[in-house]
DNA sequence: ACCCTTTTTTGACTTAAGTCAAGGCGTATT
DNA sequence: AATACGCCTTGACTTAAGTCAAAAAAGGGT
C-alpha cells in the first residue's frame, strides 16, 4: 500500500518492523492543507504530531501587532509539532502552509505506545528533539549576537552547505518569509541584499536565486569579525 | 548509599527500578566545580551529559567579542550537555559554574543501553527535550518580538509563577548575568529597571529582590499591549 | 496579453538600545 | 578599618534597524 510505504520513508521510522509500520498505518491521518491555511495555532491542544509529506509549512510565533517570527520550516519527511506529545500542555507556536501541502497525522496515544515498545523508534525521536534544540540555539545565538547582515550570512552558509550546489542556493520562501525567519523586516532584508550585492559577496540571480561570489567575506560577516560598510 | 539516594531523587530517574538505578550509580561519576569554572565549551565532543547536584551554572554562547547570551540556567535536579549524546557532534554552547557547583556526569554508551531497555526513561527524557525546546520557542519569540522592557517583564512573571511567593521574588544570578539571558547590556537593563520603579510596576528590595507591585501592568508590558514612557 | 494582487525596493525619518566613559556602591579580604 | 575588586548606575553620544509611505517589479488567473 502507497501509505505503508511513505511512512517507510520517513527517517524517523526507519529500522522499524513492517508490522510496527501496518500498526502506524492503521493509526496515521493524511491531512491536505491549502496554501494559506492554518494547521494548528498555540495554544490549541496537541493531540498528536505530524509529519510533512509534501510542499512547504512554517512554524512562527506571532506578535499581538501581527510581526511574526517564523522558528523552523521542515523539509518533507520531518516532523514537525510534537513538544505537545512529550511534554504535554499545548502548542508552543503556529503552523501554516507556504504552498498547498501534505502531511501525516499521528495521534498522541497510539505513538506513545509504540515508542514504549520500540528503542529504535524512542532513539531517532530523541534525535529528531535534540537536533532541533541545537538549531534553536543557534537562532538564538544569531538573534541576541549578530547583527542582521551576520545572521543572513550565516544563513546563506547554512543553505549553502546543505545543498552542495557550487555556491549557487535557492531560496525556496519568499523574501517576506526569510524577513520573518531571521528577526527582522523585508525592508531591512532588500536592503542588506543590495549592500551585500554592491560589495561582490553575493549575486542575485532572478527572485529565489543566489550565487555566492565570496564565501570568505560571508564567513567573517558571519562570525562578525567583518561588516558591511 | 548515599549516591544512590542523590540518583533516585532526579526527576528524569524517577520510577526506575532499584537495580537500574545501581547500574546508573556505577557508571556515574561525581564532578565538584568551582565558580567560574568552565565545565565543557562549545565544540567539545559530548562524551555524556550532566545533571546538576547543587550551585548554579550557565550554559551560554559566546560571541568573537566576548558578549555572552545565556540559554539556560539549570535548576538543581535538572539535566545539561545532553544534546550530543543524542544528536551527536558536539555541545552547541559552553557551561559554566555562577557558583561552587556539584553535578554527575553520566557516560553516553552506559546511558544510551540503560534507555534502550527502559521505556519510562526514555519517555521522561523525551519530556526534557520537549518542555526545553518549549522554553527556547519562548526566549527566540521574546528576543524577537519584545523589546528589552518586555522581556523583563516576562522574565518577572517567569519566576513569580514558579515560586509563588506573593509578588515577592529574588533574582538568584547577578544582573550582569541577567542582562545577558534577556540579551541584552548591563547599562541597558539598570535603566529599565529604574524606569519600571519610576512607573510603580515594581520596586527593588536590595540587590537581588524584586517586588511586584503592579502585575496586570508587567503583563500588559510583557504582551506588548503597553510601553514604558 | 492584461488586470489585479502580492512582493520587493527605495527614501526620509524615528527610535530603542548599544558604546564609551566616569563615578558610586557594596561586600569581601587581609 | 582600610583597601580593593567586582557590580551597578548614570550621562552623553552613536548607530542599527525599525516605521511610514510610495513606487516599481513580479506573478497568477482569466
Amino acid at each position: 500500500m502507497e501509505l505503508i510505504n511513505q511512512i517507510a520513508a520517513i527517517p524517523l521510522f526507519e529500522g522499524l518492523p513492517p508490522d510496527q509500520l501496518k500498526d502506524l498505518a492503521r493509526i496515521v491521518v493524511t491531512k491536505v492543507i491549502k496554501r494559506g491555511q492554518m494547521i494548528f495555532s498555540e495554544g490549541d491542544e496537541g493531540t498528536g504530531f505530524y509529519v510533512l509529506i509534501s510542499g512547504r509549512v512554517k512554524i512562527f510565533k506571532l506578535a499581538p501587532d501581527g510581526k511574526e517570527q517564523i522558528l523552523h520550516i521542515p523539509v518533507p519527511g520531518e516532523p514537525f509539532g510534537e513538544v505537545p506529545v512529550f511534554a504535554g500542555e499545548r502548542f508552543p507556536a503556529y503552523a501554516e502552509a507556504l504552498e498547498d501541502s501534505r502531511s501525516l497525522f499521528f495521534p498522541r496515544s497510539a505513538f506513545v505506545s509504540l515508542v514504549k515498545r520500540n528503542p529504535a523508534l524512542t532513539l531517532n525521536m530523541m534525535a529528531v528533539l535534540a537536533r532541533r534544540l541545537r538549531r534553536f540555539t543557534t537562532m538564538i545565538e544569531n538573534l541576541s549576537l549578530k547583527e542582521v547582515p551576520g545572521r543572513l550570512a550565516a544563513h546563506f552558509l547554512y543553505l549553502s552547505e546543505r545543498k552542495e550546489g557550487a555556491g549557487e542556493l535557492r531560496l525556496d520562501i519568499s523574501k517576506n518569509q526569510l524577513a520573518s525567519l531571521l528577526g527582522t523586516i523585508p525592508e531591512t532584508l532588500s536592503r542588506i541584499l543590495a549592500r551585500m550585492a554592491k560589495e561582490g559577496l553575493i549575486e542575485t540571480v532572478g527572485q529565489r536565486q543566489i550565487r555566492i561570489l565570496n564565501r570568505a567575506g560571508l564567513e567573517a560577516l558571519a562570525e562578525g569579525g567583518k561588516r558591511l560598510s
